[in-house]
Order: structure tokens, then sequence, then C-alpha cells
DNA sequence: TAAAACTTTTACCATATGGTAAGAAAATAC
DNA sequence: GTATTTTCTTACCATATGGTAAAAGTTTTA
């Protein structure tokens, strides 16, 4: 009994070990290439699989697209929340979240990008998600900073605008790491580069915030 | 004589209008679909035109794209080289080039996601002209600002990252409008829109130059 | 061990799309 | 007014690509 469990699991533990595999390669090729420029082959090849067994565990290339995209706001969502702790220091809060964004384009620079070039595009696909799950946090985050500037916590910002600025910042070296890699002549962004980005970014937002 | 000229000037005239409007056009399609998700066919469309009629004045596609990034490049470069006055007052400097960078994004908005779209790919097409157009102006601009920051003129920045940030914070305008649309509840941007994210951005960069 | 379920491969196809070839029509030159 | 050049249309095609159908192989169940 506890052995036919196990391989149950084990086997669809195998599964889902590919299929996440696959969503790892669709990203990949879809951030290069874009939806329409991505192809079942290519993203087969980068799997590591027969594109016939990439239609088997995904049977077209919308569903594999929406199942990416999916993924990408999962951990942005999750990872963003952050502004729901208003006790906190404002400080200290936007720190972090600076921080946060920051580390998500440095690990996931390939979600970011496929996430561009959606919205880029008009958000065909995310709009709907953008509406219904975006909407109500990037809501509620205004109205805390909207808070802190009532109480005299931080200086006066628009914090809509605030966030349309540390969101473009931050993504920036994802979307666009290959312009810095040519401006900043080197091969690949390093460690080095996102710290000084991070400290760059900080200063800036700490200095508008009137926390310097 | 001078009517021949005048004949000859007007149907040349007439094909460069032709190309003018299908390399707008194009430039609609590319912004939304990317290169690989634009076809011939739909630009056709787009611009009134037969497709066979669109192969001939711009025989094949990868020279279309070409063209339609080679004018948004020249605009660009063209329009953004206002660092090169260091003897002008720094934050008048800076002010104007937040200015004249979010009025392009406001301008050309398509420019502005054809090349995002193209950079975030990789720039393929793009990469070499990034070398030698983009970076020697980078790097005057960047000595630039250095040498306010040496000479006391402005608080300590990183210039590289200083530009960054502005140029993301800038496009994103154009280039994430859709998202914005939905997070301010607009059907589109307008002229106030700008108006408030030029004032959020400029503040933003003047806070953190020490010029508030 | 045989059946059942799941996975992978082989063979194939319909459609979309970039592009060629060549002729018709219109504008321009002489 | 005819020849020539330029512009536009018609007919067509080769290839790439998303996807179907079904058989073969493998693992799991009982």
């Amino acid at each position: 009994m506890s052995e036919t469990k196990r391989k149950t699991r084990k086997k669809s533990a195998n599964r889902e070990l590919l299929e996440a595999r696959i969503i790892r390669a669709a990203e990949i090729v879809f951030a290069t290439k874009g939806f329409s420029g991505s192809t079942m082959d290519r993203i087969a090849e980068t799997a590591k699989i027969s594109k016939q067994n990439l239609i088997y565990y995904f049977p077209n290339k919308d569903l594999l697209y929406k199942r990416v995209l999916q993924e990408i706001l999962d951990i942005w969502m999750e990872k963003l929340s952050m502004l729901e702790s208003p006790t906190q220091n404002p400080e200290e809060v936007i720190r972090r979240y600076v921080h946060e964004k920051l580390r998500l384009s440095r690990e996931y620079p390939n979600s970011s990008k496929v996430f561009a070039h959606e919205v880029i595009s008009g958000a065909p696909v995310l709009k709907a998600h953008l509406i219904s799950q975006l909407k109500p946090q990037f809501e509620r985050d205004v109205a805390v900073v909207n808070q802190w500037v009532e109480r005299g916590l931080i200086k006066p910002v628009d914090p809509r605008h605030l966030f349309f600025t540390i969101w473009a910042a931050t993504q920036t070296y994802a979307d666009f790491s290959v312009q810095m890699e040519i401006l900043l002549d080197k091969p690949q962004l390093d460690d080095d580069d996102f710290d000084e980005a991070e400290a760059a970014i900080t200063q800036m937002v700490m200095r508008a915030i009137g926390a310097d």
C-alpha cells in the first residue's frame, strides 16, 4: 500500500519534473524570440525532448505560453506583496521592496523578458490577470504609501508614479541586460552590477521620499 | 526643364511618401507583434497597399525591419545628444533630458516598443549599432556627469545607473502603457499623465543629484 | 504474467507565410 | 505619340510550423 503510493508519487513527481523542465525551456525561448517567434520544435529541443513528446505534455502552444505566464505571475505576486506591512518603517519597507524586485530581475531574467514582451504587445493574454490580480494589490500599495505621506512619515510623492519608476528601474536590469552589457563592456551583468544598481536605485528612491 | 525637374521631384517625393507610410505601418505592426509575429501581409494591409506592392518597395522583411530600426535610432540619437552642452547648468540639462526622453515616449510609442522588443530579444540586429553609435555617446555623457560630480555641482551619483534609471523610467510610459492604463483606470495615457510622470521622475532625479 | 495506463516515436498533413516570376497598367521621357 | 521606365497586380510556390492519428514501447496495476 505504502509502496503503491510511493510509486504513484514518484511517477507523478517525474512528470512534474519534466513539465517544469519544459516550462523552463519554453520561458527561455519565449524570452528571446517572443511568442510568435518561438517554435514548438525549438522549445522541445531546448527541453531535450522530441516535439511530439512536448505536444503530449502541452497539446498546444497557446496553452504552454499561458502556463509560462501564470508561473511568472505567481512568483511575482507572491514576492511583491510586501507593502502589506504598513506598520513597519517606510524606509525599510521600500528598501526591501527595491531589493526584492531587483532580485527577481537577477534570478528570473527570462520571466521578466517574457512578461515584458507580453505587456509591450498589448498584454493580449495577461490583460485579464492584470485587472483581477495586479490592480487590487497596486491599489492597496498605493493607499499604504499615501498613508505614509499623510502621516508625514515620508515626503509627498505620487505613489503611482513612484511604483512605475521602481518597476521600470529594476526590471530594466533583466530586460535590457544586453544593452547594459554593451555599455558597461561586460560579457554579463554580475552580482557587483546588481549591487551597484541596487545602491543607485535605493539612493534615488530614498532621497525622493526624504529618507536620506 | 524646370517642369521636368519638378515632375521628377514630385514622383520621387511620392515614392518617399509611400515608403514613409510603409515604415510607419511596419512600425505599428512590429510594435504589437514583434518581428516574427509580424507578417508582410499585415504590414501591407496596415499601409493600405497589396502585399506584392509592399514587396516591390521592400523586397524582404528583414530589410524593412532594419529600415524601421535605423529610423528609430536616428531619431533617438539626434534628440538625445543633449548632454553635450556641459557648460550649462546641470539641473537644467538633466531636466531637459528627462523632458525630451519622455516626449519621445509620448510621440513615438511604437518606436519605443519596437526597440524594446529588439533589445529584450538580445538585440540581434541592433547590437552592432549599439556598440558603434550608442556606446560612444553614452561614455561622453557619463564623463560629463562625472565632471559635474568632481566639480561639486551635483551630489555624488553613479552616472551609468542614473542613465539606466532615467531611460527605464521614461521608456516605460511607452512600452508598458497598457499596464498603466489598466492600473490607472484609463483607456489611454493622456497629456496629464505624462506631465505627472515628468514631475515625478524629475523630482526624483533632482533630489538624487541634490538639486531640490 | 497479463491487462491497463502512461509515455514516446513515426508518419503525415493543412495552413500560413515569405518570396519569385512575369505580365498589366500607369506615369514619364523624348 | 511612341518608347521607356516605374508602379502595381496576378499567379504561383517552397518551406516552416502547429497539430492530428496511431502505432510502438515502457511502466504500473492487479
